[in-house]
DNA sequence: AAGTGGTCTAGACCACTCC
DNA sequence: GAGTGGTCTAGACCACTTG
């Protein structure tokens, strides 16, 4: 009856409790019935008020992770434990792919400053022919390319030089480090497509082969586009598999 | 500064609040400067709490349709209006179809009890060669063929006998209503396929064109497979958009 | 300094499921 | 009836942005 909640490090309470019921599920300590204690029990035990403990729980009963029954008791749903992919929650490819326990590696393929497409400069509304950077690169999974990626920014963001290995780790990180820029949404259109001479020999597939193909716009916190991106998933190498909480 | 909630129907007030806010944003009611009225003010004006307030504002920005600022205000993110197809609130093909703002119609293309693949009964949990029933449908958007289904559920599922009618609509409601069961959750592999000779046909495209499918079993909720479907997207009609909100 | 959203608490009542 | 999750309130303090 301990409380177990990790020290202090200016995180949210509620945050810290997910984060370590997460942790208990995925050490299988509901795995006898499935079954969590009931949320005055966590109250207690963790020293928190019941808002706190329902604000965790709501937030892995949306990822799927847990199911609640009124009037019953709040389990385990272990189909979601470890396949799970929500794809709101997933805006790192690396973070997809260490989640399937595989181990991540970004390649640089081609790094290039040039005027933007007339569709980009749409996409980014900026004026045309204005310079961007243009960055492909592949990520594997325990050495196998499974993500083709090809992402667009313009050069007048980038507030300070980069390193090369900058581009080595996902460009969330890129955007917030080397341009100050904070992410906020991103929209993506979802299609299949066939895979051409470039992205067939990129991801080791034959050409003409059916592809996922996810075209993307990020958008900072103050609604102006910060990059745009075109991606091919490789789908036989990585499972794109969603869970659906009802709402 | 009236109240101006619905009157109650024995729906959350959390949810009416944000509906009626999701209402006003859609009428563009804060289009001037996109700009909300301040938590404080929604709470004195509608007539409830700041955490009531605050569940139906995190609603609307999880899906993308505001945003927050800490010491700011809260705005209206008017990329989102309209086209925004947010993939965990989508259920129903049909309001889908309707958020496109299109008339959705459902064609039963051939309905019959078999015994289930050694596939199906996989994942439906249930013996080999169990009798299901398969339906096979298509869905249209004013008129225009843009999804193809073909589900499947044990025949023995059904308490009760059913009008052909029933089928028409979406399988959710089919599920409750002559199947006792509710379901709770689903897991749906997305995958880019080539549409194949009754595919192609049935969707209006060539033979062969790469073409979105997703796979989805829907669970109870006692966790038991309901129904699992194979769903084919013709995108040329229909375009898969979703909205990310950072969390 | 004032106002905003972010977090947390304590307490209440309800609807529902189980025994 | 006892226990569960679902909802709502009132109040507090904090971090942050803006003027």
């Amino acid at each position: 009856m301990k409380t177990d909640l990790p020290i202090d490090r200016h995180e949210p309470v509620a945050k810290r409790v997910r984060d370590l019921i997460r942790t208990r599920i995925n050490a299988g300590e509901y795995s006898l019935n499935g079954r969590l204690p009931s949320e005055a029990q966590l109250c207690v035990s963790l020293g928190v008020s019941r808002a706190t403990v329902r604000t965790a729980l709501e937030a892995l009963a949306s990822e799927g992770l847990i199911t609640r029954r009124q009037g019953d008791g709040t389990y385990v749903n272990r189909r979601a434990i470890g396949v799970m992919t929500r794809f709101e929650a997933n805006w790192e490819f690396t973070s997809l792919i260490e989640g399937s326990g595989r181990k991540a590696l970004i390649e640089i393929l081609c790094e290039e400053r040039r005027p933007a497409s007339p569709k980009e400069a749409s996409l980014l509304e900026v004026p045309k022919l204005e310079e961007v950077l243009a960055i492909r690169r592949v990520f594997k999974a325990d050495g196998l390319p499974v993500i083709y990626t090809s992402d667009v920014l313009p050069t007048a963001m980038l507030t300070e030089p980069y390193p090369p290995e900058a581009l080595s780790q996902p460009l969330l990180n890129f955007l917030e480090a080397y341009c100050g820029q904070h992410h906020l949404f991103n929209i993506a259109d979802v299609s299949a497509a066939l895979a051409d001479r470039e992205v067939a020999e990129v991801l080791d597939l034959p050409r003409g082969a059916p592809i996922l193909r996810l075209d993307e716009v990020i958008y900072s916190s103050d609604d102006r586009p910060l990059l745009c991106a075109v991606n091919f998933y490789n789908e036989k190498a990585l499972r794109l598999r969603l869970v659906r909480a009802r709402t």
